[in-house]
RNA sequence: GCGCCUAUAGCUCAGUAGGAUAGAGCAUCGGUUUCCUAAACCGAAGGUCGCAGGUUCGAGCCCUGCUGGGCGCACCA
């Protein structure tokens, strides 16, 4: 027995080879040059089960793909493996013989239940970071995404036969840390969260919180002193400020100016209203005199912004705060590991809600030296790339372009010798590879940091490191509320928290669960947890990573039609089907030979072809790191089923042999739904 | 100002390395339950695939331009 799936591989292997038999006898001149065939399944099941396009062939040949389609398919008087074939156009459909292909699919597919692996050990490791989260506030949505993408990535290449090794980087010092120390210092009052009944990120969260609060007010106290009443100043022009601007540059007539006073009321309308009504030269002179003027605002913004934090107090005690961490002052120390203490404690308990794992945890504040040190030999061994300013910062040399993007000289110490954000990765991913013996290294990390990996990537290369090439960013999209609320702003509290997100849900599966009542009183809340989390890793999985998403907290997860419940529930249906059968068959469908070739309803070939695909879709989503894939294809089969069920009777159809073979289809699905959702990290429980 | 990503049904998303008539779900309207879980099934309606060109037997997919949206271009992380 093999200890991997294979018979479906070799299966279209030997189909390939048998319609290249087939060609070749009609066009003997194609031998020494034969192209992979194009298999594709048929759009319909009138036409055929599979297709070729013989478009394929024409350019070789010099035959439209009609004429080869039919002349291959002319006479064909059928083989082992395909019963029939038939050209439509430029396609040549074919029919499969039942007899053969049936019981393949499905006792390949069952023995997915015994354990048996999709692909073979490939004895090559990968290192995935994921996850990464600050140590001052408790995981939102954007992390979420992050660790359901993270782990779905690492069970798709575990799957493919990678030894996968997760790793957590957890930044766990910086600035950001201290402003939430600082204001437990000023106003925590010794709370714990054991008191305060908080779960600790959240407890530290809340300082976080309240320290940008209170810097808000002074930076508003600042800015009335200093600059009156214009404190307030926004980037955005408002509308009476853009129409002040557009009469101050006389761009356009006055008549024109009052008549968008009156139909207009907000500058994104007034701003369609000079599209439709002026030419475009003065479209675009007034585009760009919006610009400018929107530029030259953010400018004097920045630089009061900047003005302020030099005489803000609470970021100079921040910042105290920061330096003395950074000197090992014993106090700060002692309170920076109490705070960290709660927060590990709040993530692990989000981290085993979510599911997630980790092999080892990096922590920033033991690696971020470790990029100073690289630096520091550079600049002795590669002048030319890696030099030192006047001012004492040191820089490196890129220059070139890669994916598209030109790439600028990159800071990597500071005037004063500190290191920044990307000497510490360096740092920590020359750590990676001397830790592990490692293939390749993925980051899991939003879009936003693309630059940010391309510089890195390319830094480690010019310093000779050979794996470079095999460091990849998996990069996902920004998680953005509906209506252009835009995104979500953990400092002003307007993120979605992730534990209030699965409590939500939990409270909605909860009533949905009693009231359906088929789960016995002592698994409600196992099964709750797992409905609720399949709903919200499924949400996530089935959108494209590299694409931004919109998340509508109130509406966008649904427990109905394309949802990870919908998929639960077929599996939970099948089991029942299962538990309901009579021992007597269940014994006949182990013991007896089956006649798979019973199976003849659309809806029950449709199933069939679908199990067909598994390893094939599996291979795909993890060459193309892209689990939505393998979510898409679990929603089609779950559908599939879920007609075939409907219309089909199992234990009520006539005649055992029947009842047995569609017993076997069912328990096929059941084990490609199982092992589909443990690659995606999604529980499936039995009942629901 | 420069660069990257993106645009598919009212909404949220698919669209298999150019291939047959562009698909799901939600929402809307209509139907299905003495039958293995109605978190289901069936049907209707809904589209100039952002716009304009180009490449070829063929383009939602590739190229060019334009428009809208997101992100980036820090001695922040």
């Amino acid at each position: 027995m093999a200890y991997f799936m294979r018979a479906f591989r070799v299966y279209r292997k030997r189909l390939k080879n048998v319609l290249k038999a087939r060609i070749l006898k009609v066009f003997p001149q194609l031998e020494g040059e034969f192209p992979d065939i194009p298999l594709t399944p048929s759009p319909s099941q009138e036409l055929g089960d599979f297709s070729v396009p013989c478009f394929f062939l024409s350019k070789l040949l010099r035959i439209s793909g009609e004429e080869i389609a039919q002349r291959v398919a002319k006479d064909f008087e059928g083989n082992r493996y395909i019963g029939s074939m038939e050209a439509s156009g430029p396609y040549l459909n074919f029919r499969l013989r039942r007899e053969f292909f049936y019981p393949l699919v499905i006792r390949e597919s069952l023995r997915l239940e015994e354990g048996v692996a999709l692909f073979p050990k490939r004895r090559r490791r990968v290192m995935i970071e994921y996850s990464s989260p600050n140590t001052n506030k408790p995981m939102h949505l954007g992390h979420v995404r992050n660790n359901v993408l993270g782990m779905a990535l690492g069970g798709l290449l575990e799957t493919v036969g990678w030894e996968v090794i997760l790793v957590n980087l957890v930044n766990d010092r910086g600035i950001h840390i201290c402003k939430s120390m600082l204001a437990y210092e000023k106003w925590g009052e010794g709370a714990t969260p054991e008191a305060e009944g908080l779960k600790g990120d959240a407890f530290v969260g809340r300082y976080y919180v309240m320290f940008e609060q209170s810097l808000r007010r002074e930076r508003e106290r600042f800015m009335a002193e200093r600059y009156g009443g214009e404190g307030g100043l926004s980037t955005a022009l408002s509308l009476e400020e853009f129409l002040a601007l557009i009469r101050e540059r006389k761009l356009v007539e006055e008549g024109l100016l009052e008549r968008a006073r009156r139909e207009v009321r907000t500058p994104k309308e007034l701003e369609a209203f000079l599209r439709k009504s002026v030419g475009k030269k003065i479209w675009r002179e007034i585009q760009r005199s919006r610009r400018q003027e929107e530029q030259r605002r953010k400018e004097l913004l920045d630089e009061r912004e900047r003005e302020f934090l030099r005489h803000s107090e609470l970021m100079a005690e921040a910042t105290e705060l920061l330096r003395r961490w950074e000197a090992g002052d014993q106090q700060v120390r002692r309170l920076w590991r109490r705070m960290n203490r709660w927060v590990y404690r709040g993530f692990r308990q989000t981290y085993r809600r979510l599911g997630c794992r980790f092999d080892k945890w990096y922590y920033e504040s033991e690696t971020y030296r470790l990029g100073k040190e690289l630096v520091q030999r550079a600049l002795k061994r590669q002048p030319d790339f890696v030099y030192r300013r006047s001012d004492g910062s040191v820089w490196a040399r890129l220059e070139g372009v890669v994916d598209g993007i030109a790439l600028q000289e990159k800071l990597l110490l500071r005037g004063d010798g500190t290191s920044v954000y990307i000497t510490q990765d360096m740092g920590t991913a020359v750590r990676k590879f001397q830790d592990f013996p490692i293939h390749a290294s993925i980051y899991v990390v939003a879009s936003e940091q693309r630059l940010h990996f391309i510089n890195l990537f390319e830094i480690l290369k010019r310093l000779g490191y050979r794996w470079a090439d095999r460091c990849y960013h998996f990069c996902y999209g920004m998680v953005t509320l509906p209506r252009g609320q835009g995104k979500l702003k953990s400092r002003e509290g307007t993120a979605v928290d992730a534990d209030d997100l699965l409590d939500d849900l939990e409270a909605r599966v909860r009533e949905k669960v009693l009231e359906n009542g088929n789960v016995p009183p002592g698994s409600v809340d196992r099964v709750v947890r797992q409905v609720a989390l399949g709903a919200l890793k499924f949400f996530i999985l089935l959108v494209n990573p590299g694409k931004d998403m919109v998340f509508d907290p109130g509406k966008a997860i649904e427990f109905t039609g394309d949802s990870g419940p919908s998929i639960q529930y077929s599996y939970a249906r099948i089991r029942s089907i299962y538990r309901k059968a009579s021992s007597s068959l269940r014994r006949a469908f182990r013991g007896e030979e089956v006649d798979y070739s019973l199976l003849r309803e659309g809806e029950e070939e449709e199933i069939l072809f679908l199990l067909f695909r598994f390893d094939e879709v599996v291979w795909q989503a993890a060459e193309k790191y892209s689990p939505s894939i393998l979510a898409h294809y679990l929603l089609q089969l779950s559908r599939a089923y879920a007609r075939f069920q409907h219309s089909c009777p199992v234990l009520g159809a006539e005649g055992r042999e029947l009842r047995k073979a569609r017993l076997g289809l069912c328990l096929a699905t059941a084990a490609v739904l199982r092992r589909g959702c443990e690659i995606l990290g999604i529980p499936l429980p039995s009942r629901m």
